[in-house]
DNA sequence: GCCCTGACTCTCA
DNA sequence: CTGAGAGCCAGGG
């Protein structure tokens, strides 16, 4: 049974992407769909971008949700160029050593590759 | 249950 | 590299 608290109505397969994003490392990035691989999620894409619309700003279970480390898989920012959340999500990017070209990382050099460990503990939790 | 939406992705021109 | 088109699928109304 699930624990019932104001917390409840969250749809399980939020808090699967809210826990895989919590695995980025600092300066590093992942696209939507790897995320959702990394969630147990794969084909679902789309649903990361609700599920990181909805996540609470607070954090979940008391570390913060870098959702500003997820890129599209062309290594761009997916919202327009401009837009509050481009700058926003921009500038945490580059708070963090990351080169932002325009609206485009390179990911050669910063998308994060999880190692065999680090799925594996996923998979156990 | 039907229909639309979208912070996606892949393919092809 | 850029853009259009189709496929994708859970959420929300």
């Amino acid at each position: 049974m699930v624990a019932k608290t104001g917390l409840e109505a969250i749809k399980p397969n939020y808090v699967k992407i809210w826990r895989a994003v919590q695995k980025i490392p600092l300066g590093k990035v992942v696209s939507y769909g790897q995320i959702a691989d990394l969630a147990g999620l794969p084909g679902r894409a789309r649903l990361i971008s609700k599920a990181l619309r909805q996540a609470p700003k607070t954090g979940w279970q008391g570390q913060q949700i870098p959702w500003y480390r997820v890129v599209n898989s062309q290594g761009k920012i997916s919202f327009p160029v401009g837009s509050d959340g481009f700058n926003r999500q921009k500038q945490l990017l580059q708070d963090e050593q990351v080169v932002v070209i325009g609206n485009k990382i390179r990911l050669s050099e910063y998308q994060w590759q999880p190692d065999l460990i680090e799925l594996l503990f996923h998979l156990d939790s």
